[in-house]
Formats: C-alpha cells, sequence, structure tokens
DNA sequence: GTGGGTTTGTTTCAGCTGAAACGATCAAGT
DNA sequence: ACTTGATCGTTTCAGCTGAAACAAACCCAC
C-alpha cells in the first residue's frame, strides 16, 4: 500500500499490518542525522587543528562566556556528566589551558577558569566556530534563521515534557 | 558589549578580544542538544519494553522499511559505521529477530530479514515511535512542521558540502 | 560537637564506538 | 590460471561514556 493511501471510509483494517515506518521521513531520525553530522564536521575542524575533544572544547567555551565556574555549574550549563567534565577539566589543566583554584569557602569545590594560553585558543577557535555556523546558515534567510530557532525551542520544550512527565 | 551592537563605522578595534560566544545561542550547540535528548528519550522507551539499542532498531527499521537487504545498504541506508551495523546484527540473529541467508551471486555479502519474532517487534515498536513523534510534534502547526523538514534538507545539504568540499 | 544525610568531584568498571588490520570473496587484466 | 586491487564483513584494539561506588567536604538538627 502506497503511502498516505487510505482505505475505504467506514473500514477498519484490523488485520493489516502497520504501515512500515520511513526512516528517512521521521523526524527524530532526521534531526539526529542532521546533529551528528554537523557536530562531527565542526570537532574535526577545531579537533585537527587544536587537538581538543568535544567535551574539552565545550568546556572551554563555558569558560571563555562566563569566565570563572565550578565543574558543577559547567555540567549544568553545557549538559554534560560530571564526569566527562571531570576528565575534561583534567586533560585541559594539565595542558595548561585552565587553572583550578581553590574555594576556600567550599573545599570540596574549585574556581575554573581560562589560562592565557587558554584563552589564545579559545579566541582562535571562536572565530572558526562563528564562521563554520555562518557558512552553515548561508542559505537559510534571515527569517528562516528565527523560525528554526524558534522551532529548536518548541521542540526542546516538547521533549523535556515529555522525559519527565 | 552587548551582543549585537557595533563600533562606530569606520574604527577597527583590532585589539578588542573577540566576543565570547555564547553557547546556547550557537546553532551547532543547539541542535545537537535537542537531537541528543530526543533520540534518548525515544530510546529509554523502546530500550526498557525490549532491550533494543539504537543501531539494533535501526537495523530493524531499515528491514521493516525495506524487507531485503545486506548489511552494506543497512549502513548505507541508516548512515552507520560497518562495524556498528555487523554487532548489531550479530545480536538481533542471536536473539532471532533477523536471518542471514547467503547470496550465492556474491558470497561476501548475505541477504538480512526480519522473522516472524522480528517482524512482530517492529510493528510493537513502529506505533509507539510514531506516537513518541506525534506527540513531540504536538503543538508545531501543519505549516511549522513543514518548515522545520525544509530547514533540515537545507542545513543537511549544507553541511554534507562543508564537510566534502 | 556529633551523627546522618547531602553535595562535589574522582575513580572504577562495563559497555559502546570507530579506525585499522584482517580473511574471504569478487572482478579485471594479462 | 594467476596476479592485482577492490569490496564485504568481522575482529582487534584503543579511546570514550556514563552508572555506580567512593572520598572529601558540607549542612543541619539534636
Amino acid at each position: 500500500m502506497a503511502s498516505g493511501e487510505r482505505l475505504p471510509s467506514g473500514v477498519l483494517d484490523i488485520h493489516a499490518e502497520a504501515e512500515p515506518l520511513r526512516l528517512e521521513g521521521f523526524l527524530p531520525y532526521r534531526l539526529n542525522m542532521l546533529a551528528t553530522e554537523v557536530s562531527q564536521t565542526l570537532a574535526r575542524a577545531y579537533g585537527r587543528k587544536f587537538g581538543i575533544s568535544i567535551p574539552e572544547w565545550r568546556v572551554l567555551a563555558t569558560l571563555g562566556q562566563f569566565g570563572v565556574m565550578t565543574a558543577r555549574d559547567i555540567g549544568g550549563h553545557s549538559r554534560m556528566h560530571k564526569t566527562t567534565v571531570s576528565r575534561a577539566v583534567a586533560a585541559l589543566e594539565k595542558r595548561r589551558l585552565i587553572v583550578r583554584r581553590a574555594n576556600r569557602a567550599d573545599m570540596r569545590e574549585a574556581f575554573l577558569a581560562l589560562t592565557d594560553a587558554g584563552t589564545t585558543i579559545y579566541q582562535e577557535i571562536v572565530p572558526m566556530a562563528r564562521a563554520f555556523s555562518d557558512s552553515l546558515c548561508e542559505g537559510l534567510s534571515e527569517t528562516e534563521l528565527r523560525q528554526m530557532n524558534v522551532l529548536i525551542d518548541k521542540l526542546a520544550e516538547r521533549v523535556a515534557s515529555l522525559g519527565n512527565g
């Protein structure tokens, strides 16, 4: 049976097989393909150039944006698992791209911040990331871009409520 | 400096720091967050119920859609790495959800197809996946949904050309 | 202050992933 | 037929991921 075809009205086809799912038209699948491709293409770019993994880039990006943060807050903002953050932070600290300073008011956590070297790399990656994003959005009108962001927000809100509720 | 603010025209601020990147407004990041959340929420649903991983579900879905295929074609259509396909196929075959039949015309490859048990599970997952997708798209108008698909296509095409060219 | 429960961050461990090497098969040229 | 090179699929191996266990520090009621 062709997609979109209908049974004669009033007839319930209890015994018919379910219509097969066309994967390439299935929104969750389409979203995931696109996002994976986008993410990996960008990651290849800065990975080749700076030897930075995705979690490491996210830590750099978060610290570049907010200045000083704890590992917990970095994870919260960039939605990374605390173990992922812990390892990315350890790697970046070893390469002296970030520093860890004690919080005397709470010795469990530590304040993290970019070093000068870290800031330098950050400021090299940011234009690369922006150029990539701009190039990606080339061909989308201003209206389409706004629409895309609205749609992402709506879907994100929806999936969050599906996951929890 | 606030986002969107401009320097006085004619002035190049050679020495100014680059504007920090707002991660939560950065399209590649936003896309990835959304897709990951959508994918994992759906995977949790059929994972809990049927003990099926994402690669396994993709193999089932591809075979459910196309009937008989080789591992190579499954990977090509669902964009999975050949080792991922190989392992998903082995697991599904062990559970007798798919069968492998030799291609006498080319003994390197094998024809794969759903068994009755595999078809049964497939036909149970499909409505669940459809319901999830429908529920996700609730709140999006027909127009917005069309627009979303147009935008995904445009971005996918664009990122493909960025990756290769 | 002490004990019980919580929070921050690290480590351990088991599972997943993909690059690379591999065996088997095929196709084409000689 | 034999060699060469490509293709299909599996296995190996090294790296990444997150759940769970853990240590250290915190908070608070008693």
